[in-house]
DNA sequence: AGCACGCCGACT
DNA sequence: GTCGGCGTGCTC
């Protein structure tokens, strides 16, 4: 009998199947991980198939040495789901199934740890007696008591009450009272579940609607929903009902959320509702706690799994449902290798296993609703929040009017005003503030126009401290700042400069009596930062919260009734074809922050550009109105949906090499195009002349980009691209990354 | 990825 | 004459 076997190296030159033969007294089959000699060393390797017989000369295999468990650590749904991701992201195969088991079980830095647990083995009257047999010993009695529930208990555990217990739990278990067993103890994170929590709120009838349409196809194994719901209309509560619903029918399902959204607080809410038969998966888990977990839902214990990106890949057999909440967020896509986008993967699992996905979100991403609009997805509308409470209210103000008014303030006189009466009623304030550090932007202070590229419909950027020039990150276009607006001749057109750091000072000097926290990249170094500004703002001590967007995401603080956005525009006008779709989200994210506790939240957002359609459309709450009219604009300027967009991307310590480089890249694409005329119809290389330069920790990084059209050679043409990335290229690293998540 | 094999420069 | 540089090629 032989195995074929990937190794677990990550190299082109080892990515197919080694031959091993395997011993008469060893059991083997897919999916398992086994220990294989590979040249002068040992190596990890997974088992792909089994076969009786070889072309390879007998001399040259060599047999197993070992199977690390005796359990496929890789369903065999999930090898197919590796070799798929293998084939269509261009890399070893061993790189993808990497991502179907914990980290830490490779390299065997994690072991299943055998541990003496102690149980009680009488109960009642013999319980009472046994506790007065003890006569003088107050440990043992003591250790009766402990363990009276009759569960389980960790001899380790009960030695925090009781010192070196195991002397006194042998002699109890000689007389019969308790047994002592040599375990495999799985660690819950989070400790003992709280059931007080597991209050089952009735559904209002719209969700009894949305039930009643998704739960048909759930039993039938299919269906793929787009879930749309405005912030509070209960979503959560359908969530739970589809999986109740699944674990009825015998399978399980996978909840995805960002994982910013893994608070603590939700964790022990959704295991209050599912207990013993959830598991929960993210990163801030110890190596320990997340292969407990993994091996729970990988033994079929737990059936519901809650989790970050990664989670996707959860090893849950008879997988009925996949929830995406939050589906427009970023972080489901991976920034490292292998890059993939937890949505498609979701899409792919649930046809192969016949389970129903639903992707839900308050702001869909735009090419998810463009294919629900195409019949890809099935729609479902929850445009009203649980018990009919109001959204907040939202104003944009005009900071061009401000100018004219003499107000040179960072604020305008409304948000002063809303400021100032807010803090005086004891309730808090946020103040949003986007800024890059590097890069920047240039607007006309008069009439808010921005200065764009001729060729990509993205802002020009503006480089702090450079020459005075404004440079295209997507194409290279390269042109002077303006001394006059080109739009109405103003002389008031320069860069934005002012960070948090400028708001908090300004803060500090015209509202006496406002203590003020601050958050961004600067001030919350370390893991601790974080944690105590805003701990800072939730108790009280500091009334106004100033920060980045990292403080609007997934934060709930009662006492804000005021969220104020100083400059829209700088999301707005971020380089990348995506500013407009971001500033909605992140728009409605912040306005949902404001008045979630029972005073309704006021919304002020500041911006040169009254008059865009997002803001617009944001200030109405209109989803619908900011899709239509930025469909219409991917459209022409063909963007995603209509296209997909990929780049090479060259990063080196050393400048003149890295721009060397991307020349050589230049002329090697030109020459594909030349050879592969097929290839000119579906590529649309955005670059014109040199490539804008960017700086990213203390490296250069230069990038060809491309909009690439679906076509019968598309992939044929990536596959080049990705092949032309991998070549040799001394002191620089050359990526190719498709449909990347930043474009900086 | 590792590690051996292999062919050219400066050292006791 | 040898020690050692890392270029090339292989691992079932």
């Amino acid at each position: 009998m032989y195995a074929n076997v990937i190794v677990d190296i990550i190299h082109e030159n080892v990515a197919h199947t080694f031959t091993y033969s395997v011993p008469p007294d060893m059991e083997l089959s897919p999916g398992q991980r086994v220990l294989v000699p590979f040249g002068h060393q040992t190596k990890e390797g997974y088992v792909i198939d089994l076969s009786q017989e070889t072309d390879l000369s007998e001399e040259k295999i060599k047999p197993v040495k070992d199977v690390l468990e005796d359990y496929p650590a890789v369903l065999p749904s999930l090898m197919e789901l590796a070799k798929s991701m293998a084939q269509s992201s261009h890399c070893p195969l061993a790189e993808t199934l990497r991502l179907m088991i914990p980290s830490e079980m490779r390299g065997g830095r994690v072991h299943v740890k055998l541990q003496t647990v102690a149980r009680l083995c009488i109960s009642g009257a013999d319980l009472e007696e046994a506790l007065l047999r003890q006569g003088r010993s107050q440990r043992r009695r003591l250790l009766l008591l402990m363990l009276s529930d009759g569960d389980k208990h960790l001899v380790s555990d009960l030695a925090l009450d009781v010192r070196q217990p195991l002397a006194d739990l042998r002699k109890l278990e000689e007389e019969g009272y308790i047994s002592l067993s040599r375990e495999e103890f799985l660690r819950q994170p989070g400790g003992k579940i709280d059931s007080r929590r597991a209050f089952v709120p009735d559904l209002t009838s719209l969700q009894q609607e949305i039930l009643e349409q998704v739960l048909p196809s759930l039993s039938r194994g299919e269906g793929k929903y787009l879930l749309h719901g405005v912030t509070g209309s209960g979503k959560t509560e359908v969530f739970i009902r589809l999986v109740q619903e699944t674990l009825k029918q015998g399978r399980g399902a996978v909840i995805l959320v960002p994982e910013i959204a893994l608070t603590p607080q939700m964790v022990d809410w959704f295991r209050a509702r599912f207990g013993e038969c959830s598991a929960v998966l993210h990163s801030r888990l110890s190596a320990g706690e997340r292969f407990d977990e993994w091996r729970r839902i990988r033994r079929g214990d737990a059936k519901v799994v809650i989790g970050a990106r990664s989670a996707v890949f959860a090893p849950v057999e008879k997988l009925g449902l996949i929830v995406i909440d939050e589906e427009h967020e970023t972080s489901y896509l991976s920034d490292r290798h292998p890059r993939y986008d937890a949505r498609d993967v979701a899409l792919s699992r649930c046809s192969r296993e016949h389970a129903t996905l639903v992707m839900a979100s308050a702001t869909p991403s735009v090419t998810s609703f463009y294919r629900a609009k195409k019949g890809e997805y099935t729609l479902l509308d929850m445009p009203e929040r649980v018990g009919n409470r109001p959204l907040p209210q939202v104003q944009l103000v005009d900071m061009r009017k401000e100018l004219e008014a003499g107000n040179r303030s960072i604020f305008s006189r409304a948000l002063s005003a809303a400021i100032r009466q807010t803090v005086r009623q004891g309730e808090q304030v946020m103040l949003l503030m986007n800024h890059r550090g590097y890069y920047s932007f240039v607007s006309c202070r008069a009439c808010g126009t921005t200065v764009k590229c001729p060729n990509c419909d993205v802002s020009l950027t503006y480089h702090v401290g450079g020459q005075n020039l404004l440079h295209c990150h997507y194409c290279g276009h390269t042109e002077a700042v303006p001394t006059l607006c080109p739009e109405c001749g103003s002389q008031k057109i320069r860069h934005f400069g002012a960070g948090t750091q400028q708001v908090e000072a300004e803060l500090n000097r015209s509202f006496p009596g406002v203590r003020v926290a601050r958050m961004d990249t600067d001030t919350t170094s370390g893991k601790e930062g974080h944690a105590k500004i805003l701990e800072s703002f939730r108790d009280g001590t500091c009334n106004v919260l100033v920060g980045t967007q990292m403080i609007a995401k997934g934060l709930d603080f009662p006492k804000v009734t005021l969220v104020g956005v100083i400059a829209a525009d700088m999301t707005l006008h971020f380089p990348d074809y995506r500013a407009r779709e971001r500033t909605f989200q992140l728009l409605t994210q912040v306005s949902g922050r404001a008045g979630r506790g029972d005073k309704p939240g006021e919304v002020i957002i500041q911006t040169y550009r009254p008059e865009e359609p997002v803001l617009l459309a944001s200030a109405r709450q209109d989803y619908r109105g900011f899709f239509e009219e930025e469909i219409e604009r991917r459209r022409i300027a063909l963007y995603p949906p209509f296209t997909a967009m990929a780049r090479l991307l060259v990063e080196s310590q050393d400048a003149s090499l890295a721009v060397k480089v991307i020349e050589v890249l230049h002329q090697k694409v030109d020459q594909l195009l030349h050879t592969h005329p097929e290839y000119r119809e579906i590529c649309l290389l955005m670059h014109e002349e040199q490539p804008t330069m960017t700086m990213l920790r203390g490296k250069t990084r230069y990038q060809l980009l491309f909009k690439l059209i679906a076509g019968d050679v598309t992939e044929l043409f990536s596959r080049d691209l990705s092949d032309m990335s991998r070549e040799p290229y001394p002191g620089a690293d050359v990526y190719f990354e498709y449909n990347p998540s930043t474009m900086m």
